[in-house]
DNA sequence: GTCTATAGGAAGATAGAC
DNA sequence: GTCTATCTTCCTATAGAC
């Protein structure tokens, strides 16, 4: 095997290692594996990474910062309000499509730093760099178009993110059924009609 | 140890198993630390279950069984619409609040049956259970109350599952932050409208 | 039915030659 | 820096006495 340095050798067994992950799930995928994955023996492994959770640790950022930038890129400001909200989701969606392997992982990842001692503030980033994600495009839409909001920005980037979360898992457990398309139709107007009008807190009779 | 039936040891070490995986994740709960949270012998687990993944079997499908009852018990019809939703919400979040490692459990157990090879069925089984449970709700206030929808009720069934799947997600990774009220507003209202007078498919300016 | 004992293997991590 | 070989630990599952 050739020499390498340090750093780039991280970041070959990082990348082996979100291969493999996404392939046979979190808990499946050992050392060994990942090496193997990497074309690297065992031994490297461990010159490069002073343990298992040192590695998951470079996966969950490296995965995060690249999830994170998806959604950036998906939901960028458009000519219209109408249009941000549509294109945004369609690409949103195309890519979960794509690679659904790669957003199944992220949510493991979420779990497995949940409960690993020291590893939560991994997964809180995660979610917070989402909300902040939506943040920012409401602001800039907000500037670009004098939308006015009866809830605050943060309660709502917050909310947009858990929907669109539960919306991805609902998918990638149930699958393409012929329903989806209506859902997506359904949320998209919701969503721009959330956007525009905003809500009211309370609201009776039809 | 006293002589139990199979039938109950089964039980015994089924809710054992949920107790052991809530308190420690799935990856880390063990054969040997499922049967000491029983109070029997590594051998008895073996009698009652032939492997472990007949457990988890088994674990997954009476874990379902019992959240499904806890969103339906929660999402039950009651006197007037808005007030349906604000009670349902309320009664279904005080219990993620009380038991929030149930319900990461949940979570963690839907990824383990979608990656086990034959387990996808229960994974699709306990999301279609949510799913359902919805459109029986949604069902029961048609008919009591009149409401016209102009998405059909599957549709919307699983979008109002998707999204309370995401919340609570996103409740458990970040906390009960003090947005947390906020957001549980904004979407009670939200839904309240969306159940009432729907969502046209498209709409333009505010 | 319930126990102790153990088979058989795979995991994370390390030692030391090259 | 990279390798092979090995230590130690923990797992699932089984065998066989009581």
């Amino acid at each position: 095997m050739a020499r390498m340095p340090s750093a780039q050798r991280r970041r070959q067994l990082t990348e082996a290692a979100i291969r493999a992950m996404a392939r046979d799930g979190v808990p499946k995928t050992t050392t060994r594996s990942i090496a193997a994955e990497a074309g690297v023996s065992l031994s490297v492994f461990h010159y490069c990474f002073d343990s298992k959770q040192a590695l998951v640790e470079s996966v969950i950022t490296t995965l995060t910062d690249h999830s994170v930038s998806v959604v950036k890129d998906a939901l960028r400001p458009r000519a219209t309000l109408e249009e941000t909200v549509r294109a945004g989701f369609q690409a949103y969606w195309d890519h979960v499509r794509a690679h659904p392997d790669e957003h199944m992982l992220t949510y493991e990842l979420t779990q497995y730093a949940l409960r690993e001692p020291g590893f939560e503030q991994l997964a809180r980033r995660q979610y917070e760099m989402y909300g902040d994600a939506y943040t920012e495009l409401i602001e800039q839409l907000r500037s670009g178009m004098d939308l006015r909001l009866r809830v605050p920005v943060p309660v709502l980037a917050r909310y947009l993110a858990a929907m669109t979360d539960g919306l991805t898992l609902n998918y990638l457990v149930l699958g393409d059924a012929t329903a989806w398309t209506d859902i997506l139709d359904t949320v998209t107007a919701h969503i721009a009609g959330l956007v525009m009008a905003d809500v009211p807190a309370t609201r009776s009779g039809p």
